[in-house]
Parts: C-alpha cells; structure tokens; sequence
DNA sequence: ATTTGTGCAAAGCCTTTGCATGGGT
DNA sequence: ACCCATGCAAAGGCTTTGCACAAAT
C-alpha cells in the first residue's frame, strides 16, 4: 500500500518500437509525410526528459540561418501531431503549455514548486483508484485525469529557511 | 471510508460574514476603495455558483451603453482582487482562466465532460489525504492541488450511444 | 503530378497595462 | 487634496492561420 508511491525518477519502458518508429506509423496510417523538420524534432524532444514548452524547446533549436532550423510555425504544429500521435502529453501551467514524453513513460502526476517553478513527477496507484471511485459513483466514463500539488519543493524550503535567517539577523 | 465521497452538490458552509462584507474588509485593511463597481461585480458573482470565465461574466453584465456598464479592464481587474481576497479560485482549463466561488463553499475538485464542456464537482478527503502522504514522501510542504477527471458524464454517454445507434441504422 | 509541409507574416485570443480622467476617503 | 480606480485603447504573450513556395509520395 504504501509502496504505490513512487518519488524515484521515471525509467523508461520497454516497448517494442522506439518514438522514431512509431511517429513513422502514425504519418503513414493517415498519409502524412516523413520531413526533415519532424525526424529532427523528434530526435531534439526525446534527446531529454525534461518539461519543456514551445518557447524553450525553440530556444535550444538551431537558429534561423543555421542548419535544421525549424521555424516557430513548425514546431507549434509539430508539438500538437505529438501528442496527437501519443509521443507527447501535454497541460497548461501558469498560462503555458507544458509538454512531455509520454510514449514509453509510465502514468504519473506532478508536484510544482511555486518557489522555484520545478516539475516533479511521482506515481501512485491509489490515486487511479480513488479516481475510478469517484468516477463510477458519478456515473463518469473516465479517459484520464490530471493532478497537480503544488507547494514548495525541500530544496526551496531550506533556501527560504536560510534567508529567512539573514533577514532576521539585520 | 466511501462515504468520504461527496457527489452531491456542495452547500453554502455557515459562515460569519458575508462575501461583501469579507471584500469590504479586504479592502480597507489595504487602503483600497469601495467602488460601485466593484459592489456589483461581487453582488453579480456571488448571484449563482456556476463555474465562470470572464469573458461569460462580461457576457451576462450590462452592455456598454447600459446602466452599471463595467469595463472589461476592470472585470479582469476585480477578478484577481477577489482572488487575492480568497472570493473566488481561479484555474486554466483548455487555455482560458475559469472562476469558481470559494469563499464560503468546501474545498472540491472536479470532473469535467469533454463532450459537454461542463464541470462537475465531487469531495474526496481521501484524495487530501494521499496528496499529503505524497508530499511528505517528496519532502514538499504542500500549498494546494489541482485535480481534474476527465471523461464523459452520464448525461453524454447516453447521448453518444443515442447518436451512435441512429448512425448504424443508416 | 499531386497534395502535404514549411516559412513567413499577419491575425487571433485572452489578458494586462499606460495614461488621462473620474471618484472615494 | 490626495491618490486610488476606471475606461479606453494599445500592447503583450502565446499560439494559430492564410498564403505562396518547397518538398515528399
């Protein structure tokens, strides 16, 4: 019961076909085609696992002029075939959309420090269940959830701690 | 333990003083004035318990032109000060800002229809309570959660088997 | 050859803000 | 009299879109 939470960091599946190979399926299944622009983008996004929205990814990307560059319209499009495709979820955070991996990536949630602005995932199999509960006796069909905490991370509060201390010695 | 499941609809929680008298004291211990504006901004929100965005609010306020016309400028304004008064909570659904009564009502989460777009409320003190147990396990000091269960409500499911029985026929 | 994709710039949507005027205290 | 609040219009931040050209099938 108490082993249902998970705080460690999210490994990654095994699944048979790697985000590359399924991303081809899915433009193939609906005649789409295979670009530059979206091999690349494919490879930039599952290059790291971190949450990331449209303004920091292009930030990362090679600017205009340099080579594979991608422009700000493409990447916007790109992102939504993402999570179209079930590469990539995706939620709105202070106003943004944030993304993430989702294909090959266990379900989770998320802790948010308003200190710090950070993303912290944990999973647990109650909180499933306590949703399902709640779902059912509201005669809901579920298709999925989101869940955020939000508080200050240990990290934030130690720093706050500290110079909460510096201001009082003045 | 089931019980601790509340579909039902939330009821007013007996408090001492009303929301217009709470802003009043809001705004005199900052300095701030009592306008007619924002008296009837808070007489019209706090009117129903609907969820609400503030372009639906402007919708149903008098028209420009008309008597007790508010700017839009000053909705948005007042919004947040209700916000920081505790009146009202605020959270992002599908890319807009969506208000709800807090003062005066339990804290809920919701479920929302994505056929219908509608937001329904339920309270679970087993869901606090994990939330808490999944901080303290991420070494976090909890301010608040956000959940939301997505699907579709009964009312939908109906429709859609409707819907999809009469294609079939064709 | 056909039809989708890309880049560019413009527009959209929701929300905030600068500024001059109006109104509480 | 002071200074906060309002209305207006303009600007902001993020995202989408129309269009002409480029590229994939």
């Amino acid at each position: 019961m108490s082993s249902s939470i998970t705080p460690e960091p999210l490994q990654r599946l095994n699944v048979s076909s790697s985000p590359q190979e399924r991303f081809e399926e899915y433009l193939q299944t609906r005649g789409l085609r295979q670009t530059s622009q979206r091999k690349f983008l494919i490879d930039a996004v599952f290059s790291e696992h971190e949450h990331f929205d449209a303004d920091e990814l292009i930030d990362r990307l090679p600017a205009k002029g340099e080579d594979n560059y991608v422009s700000s319209a493409t990447v916007y499009r790109t992102l939504r075939e993402f999570v179209d495709a079930g590469l990539l979820k995706s939620f709105q955070l202070d106003g943004r959309t944030v993304y993430e991996l989702d294909y090959g990536y266990p379900a989770h949630d998320h802790l948010y420090c308003t200190r710090c602005k950070e993303l912290f995932e944990f999973t647990s199999e109650a909180l499933v269940g306590l949703r399902d509960q709640v779902a059912s006796k509201m005669g809901f069909r579920v298709s999925g959830h989101r869940m955020i905490i939000q508080g200050m991370c240990s990290d934030c509060i130690t720093k706050s701690r500290r110079k909460k201390r510096k201001q009082d010695l003045v």
